[in-house]
DNA sequence: CGTTATTTGTGCGTATGTATT
DNA sequence: AAATACATACGCACAAATAAC
């Protein structure tokens, strides 16, 4: 990835509005900079700003009302981001940071190798948290499936404890397994903080988490990837776009 | 209102390039027209035509090359974006039951308002609570614009407390807007029960529960309603499948 | 009450760059 | 190498919504 092509300028200006929106720029409900403002700031044309406005209201980080203004769709402090597919997913290292707890290491789980249908109880197993702007949000536990865990053995940030990556899991997969992540289910409930947990995210044990499963397979059915996240509810809300069904 | 606005012709052009392709137009990976061919067809610039396109794009309805075109995106694909859809929601009703504890009323609720964009406070809500085998798992509260309130006025099972009912308030508005419902924004995190929900579920106060938050557009794309749902997260888990989006 | 300034929305023209065929 | 097609960037003019006076 990293894609050596240049940034183009209006996504630079959404970039760095965007940034300053998560830090809290403007924070409770006031006006953002009008257009021309940033045209100004940038040194771009007003075209340009508008353009990166367009992609920043279609995430959903912004809204605009003719002749007022625009302003930020923030709940609370919330790290917001619009997640409903794949891709969108594996977008998630652009802006946080990825720290390893415990190393991919081989061992028995009985759960995960059920949901992942392996014959026997065997796995492959990793679990990192995940900070943005330097405050811990998310632990995640994943497991693979022997032979997975096997082509993640050669990425070495994954296999020291105190590594620090911006990947994901996800998309160092698709780059390195024979069929690409088609799809995943997944399952959003309300868990407690079990210790190790508490301790990674700095809550009390107990403290409600968003829990979050995602089983991804590919594109021939196989389970590749079980993934079990922890999230702070204070700092995380998932967030997706519905839309109508095609067709009637 | 029926939006006496003007349609504005890059939002011509989305519409007929949308039906265009609704209709099986462009099934089989065709190439669609470029935007030189489109702009005169239409009698536009071509910026105009990349307007359009830049919805549809955002649609997820199509993708472009630089260079080769722009395509449809296939269903077995990639094309839905999104899990769930809005019509699952409206599905909801078939083996839920759901029963009014706060009929529909006018009040002051300057959170509500805001999220829909209101230019005063006033909003018009109601709460109710759904119930699965007769054991309630779920306690939303709508809130609406006072314009659509006075739509769902006409419908008594709305505004009597204990009234029961199998419907959806999107599918009741559905039926009863001028411009029909095309997507929501959703919001999931977990918050503490407060004593009247904790009541309505039979769980006590201060309990986790699973928080879901839809803000439902128009066409238009104007807010017509807000649910603020609480779930037990013992007796819902919110499931979805994703699935690719982009092509590689 | 209209008037005016501000701010976003629409539409188009032009030029240039980049990817594909 | 040339033609085609999309991408970016800037400029301008005017419309529409809002807010302040």
């Amino acid at each position: 990835m990293t894609d050596g092509r240049r940034e183009s300028t209006y996504a630079v200006v959404a970039r760095d509005v965007r940034n300053r929106i998560l830090q809290g720029a403007y924070a409770d409900g006031r006006r953002l900079p009008t257009e021309a403002e940033l045209a100004e700031r940038h040194g771009v044309s007003r075209q340009t700003v508008r353009r990166a406005f367009q992609d920043l209201v279609a995430e959903g980080m912004v809204y605009r009302v003719p002749g007022r203004g625009t302003f930020v769709t923030r709940r609370d402090e919330a790290y917001l981001r619009q997640f409903g597919s794949i891709d969108d997913l594996m977008g998630l290292s652009v802006d946080t940071r990825m720290e390893v707890t415990a190393p991919l290491r081989r061992l028995v789980d009985v759960t995960a190798a059920s949901r992942l249908r392996l014959p026997d109880d065997v796995v492959h197993s990793l679990t990192f948290r995940r900070s943005h702007d330097g405050r811990p949000f998310c632990v995640t536990t994943v497991s693979v499936p022997p032979a997975v865990g096997a082509v993640l053995a050669s990425v070495p940030e994954l296999t020291v404890a105190g590594a620090g990556s911006r990947t994901t899991i996800i998309g160092l997969l698709d780059a390195r397994l024979p069929a690409p992540i088609a799809e995943a289910d997944q399952s959003i409930t309300v868990a407690p903080a079990d210790p190790a947990t508490a301790t990674q995210l700095g809550c009390p044990a107990g403290d409600p988490l968003l829990r979050i499963d995602r089983l991804y397979s590919d594109t021939a059915g196989r389970p590749v990837e079980l993934a079990v996240s922890h999230f702070l509810p204070e700092l995380y809300s998932y967030r997706t776009k519905l839309r109508r069904d095609r067709h009637a």
